[in-house]
DNA sequence: TATGAATGAGATTTCATTCAT
DNA sequence: AATGAATGAAATCTCATTCAT
């Protein structure tokens, strides 16, 4: 209502419940515009372009994993935060991952993006390479069984979510052992 | 020119080559028909809307991959396989990954590939729950991994291809062992 | 199956049935030429174009309805006979309606068919100015009706069909008289 | 330009005139929406979809029409001015009437129309049946023969047009008496 | 005679974006 | 800062029609 910080947050919010909802292909920025109270060119006024919201939304979402994993010791707790965190925001996981493929700046952004988690994995530039490698294996395989029972691929396959989960919270144990 | 099964097939082809190189969303079926040597129209004389194509060229897919993976007998060589076979055609997967997850249909006939894929593995329906569960979890794996090797985003972690490699090889020793 | 009359029957059957069901511009030409059993190229080799069916259509059923009229002597079977055919073909004559206004080629060839219709009820060129006038009137009217009838029109007004029938017969019986 | 009223108003009006002269099936809404002065998109802020014109388009013409027969008495005025409007507008009601047998939307809404129509002849849902008959077929009969009058249907037969114009200040004379 | 395959030329509709206020 | 209105450019899909056999 004329704050232009607040503004933003509630496009950031509304664009990410719309990607969640229909892809990044299946809304427009009129109707991101819209969900957040404004008028289509509101949304100008605070994105450059369309794929500027995705990558604000990228940053929040990130930032809030992992502020939840800094404020959780146990890995079953972590685990269990992650699997919310993937199941809550399936949709809007599964049009990132396609846009990296597509938009070399998405793609950027999100390398990018990595490199601050491996660090804040104590994994960073400086950390040996069989640190890194575990590292990032544990970040890659947590990413995709998360999505997976999120996306109840398990599911369909016959698989316990408890066996996933328990997969997962080994994995994280080892890591961080 | 004149055999529906070729024309279908040249479509798939091109379809395949678009989507891999722009996207499913960056792609439009005049330029698929154009690519594969056809006029627009042509396109829906063989396949009833765009998603259709999609599916086709998941199903050729698909298809390609187990034949390969049956003909293969060293977890080096159906692993190197599959990692080369996912480098080759990566976009065309996020592409995939997107689809499924805002269109219904596509996630339908995901879902039902992955059954046949368990299947071939051994570990269909009547399979024990816990061969099942790894046979899925190798599946995921492997697939997340390769994704990622095939993307690059292992490569800018600083993680040795070799090392993933050997991480996978290592997986499927243990399953098929 | 070889005789081209036959063919051209069958096409011009099968294009009054798609064209009533879906209306002119509701079916095409391929549509009608499976209907009636035939690839799509047959149908030029029959028709010049889309329009010349609906014109081969139009004088088939005219035809029908005089042979019909020209047998009956009382003015009731009449008038139930022409409510029964305007009531089976009320979408072919919606288009054909349509297509007069839009198509100069169909407008000239159903006054041209007008005119011997006049001519077939003894109200052609030669006879009395009066007599001409009432004999296209009850034309326009019980057509009109016929039309209202079929459609439901008068049904959904509160009229009664009864009704309706009996005012045409009066008309007709006043005519021929 | 920037009221929507007005912009609206300039795409119904160019719209009467584009199906007027073209037919509905004969333009595009590109064409009624350069023909209004705007460009493609715009014609779509403000209908939803093609048909919806048409439905716009034929309720401001029987708005029209019902207040130009209220302000005038005299049953001579009112078939005067009902001929002219019909011949002003054939082109427009040919495709209307046309609609009204494909499209179910259409048709409903037509025959809502109707209903209003025989209320305003104090003909409505309570007057007496013979009353409602009367009106009803009063309505179908004057339409038929100003559509025919307006499409030149009667002077092709060789019927003078004041003969016809006499016939219809007749029966609208009996009604109204 | 009949046909299977193919097509050029659109028509409807969508959407990221801008402009004047 | 916010907006209502408008839009150029394009994408999906259709259809009357032809060509080679």
């Amino acid at each position: 209502m004329g704050d232009p910080v607040v503004t933003r947050k509630r496009l950031i919010a509304a664009a990410a419940r719309e990607i969640e909802r229909h892809g990044y292909h299946g809304t427009d920025t009129n109707r991101i515009a819209r969900a957040a109270g404004y008028a289509p060119a509101t949304f100008y006024k605070h994105f450059e372009d369309k794929r500027a919201v995705l990558l604000a939304v990228h940053e929040a979402w990130v930032a809030t994993e992992w502020d939840a994993i800094d404020a959780r010791a146990r890995a079953e707790d972590i685990v269990d935060f992650v699997i919310a965190q993937h199941r809550r925001w399936r949709g809007l996981r599964a049009s990132l991952r396609a846009l990296i493929q597509t938009d070399a700046v998405v793609r950027n952004r999100h390398r990018a993006e990595r490199r601050r988690q491996l660090a804040r994995m104590g994994a960073g530039a400086g950390a040996p390479v069989a640190r890194r490698a575990a590292a990032a294996l544990l970040l890659l395989e947590v990413e995709r069984v998360a999505d997976a029972l999120a996306d109840g691929e398990l599911a369909s396959l016959g698989v316990a979510p408890a066996a996933a989960r328990r997969h997962l919270v080994a994995r994280v144990r080892a890591f961080t052992g």
